[in-house]
DNA sequence: GCCGTTTTCGGCCCGACTGTTTTCAGTCG
């Protein structure tokens, strides 16, 4: 799967060309190619070899006669020469907030500056204020620019920056004078990390909101603070942006704040072929200047002729096209959720006994769960051997019989092993109602044997799911090499789930996987893998990684009540 | 670079803020 190595050559294509002051529009073709190629649904190589690269929104001649070029040999002559053109450490220049691509060039043609070392002892030097339209301000600003890029805190994990936005924006909500409030950008679309943190509100007098706002606690600096707008870092290291709007503009400004920019000008481009103009004051009829109203942002996409379309599906401007043409999913929402089919108990490695667990599942609306403890080769998370796994069904049976409302699942999550066999017998795994199987080790495996390993375990006829598919950690640990078209392919074959793991430090599979599983017509579950009971309360972030692969409810195992279930694991089919 | 129920050529979103200028270019989202 090439996909992720051609959208980064297109990218920084993109960059080089904008280094070089190559025209804007070409700049924004390369990354718009990307961006699609990044979030294709299929194998691009898939694509090439049916010989519709062409089709691609926003692949032409031009381009794709470099991916044939790239896909056929490996190399792409246009690339490799634009980067022999400018010194590598250039591109890094334009990750200094306040450097873009005019200013890195200048910096390298007027100084002589080649990377981000140089750049930090030319303004240390105060080298830079003596270029035309720069000064000591901007000296500094680059070097707390620096600073920050040093500290490596460019994107935050969604699990990370979620609870701090959500608290800033009830302690906005709290000031009077501001009537509405609600989170933005990225963090809004579900993204699974973030660069930084938009919120939008609304009131007749900014003034006070900006002044408490950038008085926020633990504000370790304030980047911009305009009439309307401001800027601020917090000492995680986390930005945050503010916006304050009139209470009648705050539908098209959400809208705005929301994005993704892509979808934005996509949107607009739209609109102009309409004759209207949407900013994120609103939309104006070009011809008359007449103001229409916009309550909400449905009214934002109804002014285009188009449905309502959810913030995790304004990505690469293609869910544009399918709103057009009326393929917009229904998306599923926790409220559909009926269980959860991969929690522990303190029968393992978890902190709360089963009944706990279950009494937390029922008080959460859900219909079953399933324990799913680790097996005996997980020795540091107290793995069930055979004889503690038939002790803990019966321990099921009695709560089962005892507990009114919800039906406990019996399961396990067991160990693929390095050569693809498990660590329970086939005997006991047919008994239990829910097989989860992960990969807890050796996952230094070569690309080959790993898949090999999880293909077995597909075809092990009593494995229902296949659990966190990848292993990564988010900013921890790298996915391990793994051939997911294959993976995806024998799920398809033999009936096997993939899961989406709402643990926000893996969210694995991801989007991007989740949706081509999807597409091969692979069922989706979406599980907490939760240790406790307020671990169940991280479905929310299942679910949104669900939606932004395009899911609806169908597409999803957990969403099914229990007979219908039952009927889709493998031991409960005819 | 791409793209076309107004175009195969001439368009390609829109506005705020900063730092440095005396009116604006560059950057950002």
């Amino acid at each position: 799967m090439k996909n992720l190595e051609l959208a980064w050559i297109l990218e920084e294509i993109g960059d080089l060309l904008d280094l070089q002051g190559e025209n804007p529009f070409k700049v924004r073709a390369y990354r718009r190619a990307a961006r699609t190629i990044e979030l294709l649904p299929e194998d691009i190589e898939a694509v090439w070899r049916r010989g519709e690269l062409g089709k691609v929104e926003g692949i032409g001649k031009a381009l794709e006669e470099k991916i044939n070029e790239w896909l056929s040999t490996g190399v792409m002559t246009y690339h490799a020469e634009l980067k022999a053109q400018l010194p590598p450490g250039l591109r890094e220049l334009t990750r200094v907030p306040g450097v873009g691509p005019k200013l890195a060039q200048r910096l390298y043609r007027e100084l002589g500056i080649r990377n981000l070392d140089e750049l930090e002892a030319a303004c240390r030097e105060q080298r830079l204020r003596h270029l035309k339209g720069l000064g000591p301000r901007t000296e500094e600003n680059i070097l707390r620019g620096i600073e920050r890029l040093r500290r490596q805190m460019e994107r935050f994990p969604l699990g990370l920056a979620l609870p701090v936005a959500q608290q800033l924006v009830r302690a906005l909500a709290a000031l009077p004078v501001v009537q509405r409030v609600a989170l933005a950008g990225s963090l809004r679309r579900g993204r699974e990390t973030v660069g930084d943190v938009d919120i939008v509100a609304s009131s007749p007098d900014p003034e006070p909101v900006m002044e408490a706002f950038v008085r926020t606690p633990g504000v370790e600096q304030v980047l911009a603070r305009g009439d309307t707008k401001a800027s601020i870092v917090l000492r995680t290291g986390l930005q945050v942006d503010l916006r304050v709007v009139r209470d009648d503009q705050f539908a098209a400004a959400l809208h705005h704040f929301t994005g993704s920019k892509e979808h934005n000008v996509l949107l607009r481009e739209l609109a102009q072929t309409k004759g209207l103009k949407i900013s994120e004051y609103g939309i104006v009829r070009v011809d008359d200047d007449e103001v229409l109203a916009v309550a909400t942002e449905a009214d934002v996409f109804a002014a285009v002729g188009l449905p309502y379309i959810p913030p995790e599906l304004r990505e690469d401007g293609s869910e544009i096209a399918a709103a057009r043409e009326g393929r917009l999913p229904e998306l599923i929402t926790v409220g559909d959720m009926k269980g959860d089919l991969h929690v522990h108990s303190d029968w393992s490695d978890g902190l709360d006994t089963i009944e706990a667990m279950a009494l937390a599942a029922r008080e959460r609306g859900y219909e079953y769960i399933a324990i799913t403890d680790h097996s005996p080769s997980l020795s540091v998370a107290r793995g069930l051997d055979p004889a503690r796994l038939e002790e803990q069904l019966r321990e099921i049976d009695r709560l089962n019989r005892q507990l009114a409302g919800i039906r406990i699942l019996s399961g396990c999550e067991v160990d693929i092993l390095r050569d693809g066999t498990l660590d329970l017998p086939d005997e006991l795994l047919a008994r239990l109602d829910v097989v989860v199987a992960s990969v807890h080790s050796a996952m230094g495996l070569d690309e080959r044997e790993m898949t090999d390993r999880i293909v077995a375990a597909m075809r092990n006829p009593h494995v229902d799911i296949i659990g966190h598919p990848t292993g990564r950690i988010l900013g921890r640990r790298e996915p391990y090499a793994v051939d997911m078209e294959r993976i995806i392919q024998v799920a398809a074959e033999t009936g096997t789930c993939l899961e989406i793991n709402a643990s926000p430090d893996r969210l694995d599979l991801n989007d991007v996987y989740a949706r081509w599983a999807h597409a091969r017509g692979v069922m989706i579950v979406v599980n907490t893998d939760a240790h406790s009971t307020e671990g169940l309360d991280q479905m929310g972030y299942g679910v949104t990684v669900a939606r932004r692969a395009w899911l609806g409810k169908a597409d999803v195992l957990n969403c099914l009540p229990w007979p219908e279930l039952k009927a889709r694991l493998k031991d409960g089919r005819t």
